[in-house]
DNA sequence: CATGAATGAGCGTTCATTCAT
DNA sequence: TATGAATGAACGCTCATTCAT
């Protein structure tokens, strides 16, 4: 298999992505990666100095890619509600239909690598969601509570959502909606 | 240092729960948790077959304790809201008061050990929560969820909130109490 | 091979040597060194901590060897000239006698390794030969030169001279002897 | 950066000799010395065969340069010792002023590569020193001595010499110069 | 019961070298 | 001539586990 240079970088972001889903984070050999990869291992290190850079690199892209997304789900002029919502059904989609890239960044929060994670990087994800409780908060429409109580709730439901719809092979339809928010809506609402 | 059998063993128990606590379940190495129990490492394989074992039997141990206790707080005759409430905040006092053994629980969670703990283990853990959200939909007081749903949306809340009282060095009052349980009632009540 | 203890030890300092005296510091390797004494090499960390160690520590022991030995050298109420002849002379028979260990210590000096030993090993070392060359310069016979100068001119031909003794296959009689020792007693006496 | 030939071979030498001195013979690698050179490591190969062809080239190289320089210090109708005195000098001037070299000179004898180096080069390097030697032992005034002892010790009192006049920062003046020589003439005079 | 000694299997990493372009 | 990409062969080191005592 010989791949290009960026196809090649994205073939181990993908492939590390996968262990990390079926093994966790202490679960990524760089032996592995590489014969998955369909390269050997010292050429990961063409590509990163050490794993512990591979990871960071790794984490850091996925962030970039998912608040670039999520960024885009909000339309102006939406009731506050509804565009919450819209971010949340994101997300749940997003969690649902990428279902490994979530829970690296599930297992990430918790691994020793989140630490090593660059604070802007980590800014830059929790900005949206921030900036939409503050506005709730603003408009009296939901507790007036730490932002960093609130989005744990918030992603703590999701995560387990998701763990779930996808462990019973659920799929979502108008009403599951409706009900998932409502977990989050009514824990958040003042 | 001379120790009969069971105090011994339970010397290995709280130091494995101290070295998860601090490094995670990836930072448990049978000859560093023997040096801090005082035992030779190969005294380990005495009171379990393999390092699999120990984490198995130490975690079944902690589940049983934990299970054991909470059932101790349904009282008889109160409304149902109260006595979801006292349990939470067993609970959440529990994980704020021994936040190393609710720490241990949930990283066991996400660990490559979990799948190994025996299904009725894990159902002991469920049962008076479970109970409690059947009788609870029943009287119609919550959402007709499944309950695997309903607690983990519970348990992720409270492991964020023991979690954020625990890095903020918060001390419980009425009002916090309050507080937190309404983002769970709030949540679940239909 | 199963050795006891001390004697394993004792069989990886030999071991060490010899690999230095053939391939220098560099070519010391974990594996290659196991291999020769006939253990496994994690054998090797049960004695050091990593290669670094066992190199300093290996050092050391050999340093103290050689300096307590030449102590003895130094009987009371010889002439100085004679006396500094003795010392002179055990140094050359042992060079000659224990190439390696001399070959491994003048590599140490010139190795990364050299300024990790203590100082106080350094000093043990240094300090019989110190003490002999303040005694000659207060008696004003020998140059009033800095002891670093002295005994680095001292060492450096004793260590040539060792070499060519060795490669040559000289055996060392009367003349020989006087003949060299003219070499350090000419260039540093006043 | 764009070289010609030549004075790319030349940064190539330069860069090799400030390794070594900063690190010894083990401390050049590949990667480091392209970098420094600002090319490619595979260019390296365009220009040696491998790393042993490398060294062994430029230590050639280095040892042509200094025995050609030498060998112009050497003015007829001067009496024997000042004809030594001012080689001793070039050579202690040379290697204070050329500290890297010598240290590479030095440092070579010791390593793996000096074996490798052809005999002939070696010997164009200790030629003068010898002819020089021969002369001073057909007249009488130093010992007659195997020449290789002879250059051994003037090589290492000369080699340590360097070493403490740059680790003491010591400017030469002619009283030094006096007494450094008068180790080396007293040590070989007869 | 307890342990000191020993080890095999494996891991992350380095580096001289090759090769197609 | 020059090089970016890739790699095989090591190397230092860790750690769960075994075994004779």
């Amino acid at each position: 298999m010989k791949l290009k240079d960026e196809s090649k970088k994205q073939a181990i972001l993908e492939k590390t992505i996968d262990i990390v889903f079926e093994k966790g984070f202490a679960g990524v050999k760089m032996a592995d990666l590489a014969r998955m990869v369909g390269i050997s291992p010292s050429t990961l290190y063409v590509y990163y100095r050490n794993k512990e850079d591979l990871i960071i690199s790794i984490s850091t892209e996925l962030i970039k890619n998912v608040s670039q997304r999520s960024n885009k789900e909000v339309k102006e002029g939406l009731p506050y509600k509804l565009t919450l919502k819209a971010v949340w059904l994101y997300w749940l989609n997003f969690g649902v239909n990428h279902s490994k890239e979530m829970s690296f960044l599930q297992q990430l929060k918790q691994s020793p690598y989140y630490k090593l994670i660059p604070r802007e990087i980590k800014d830059e994800k929790a900005k949206l969601i921030n900036d939409l409780l503050e506005l709730g908060k603003k408009e009296g429409l939901i507790k007036k509570v730490d932002n960093e109580v609130l989005s744990a709730v918030i992603g703590s439901i999701m995560g387990e959502t998701v763990k779930l719809i996808l462990a019973k092979n659920i799929k979502l339809n108008e009403n599951d909606n409706d009900l998932m928010f409502s977990f989050v809506w009514d824990a958040i609402k003042s």
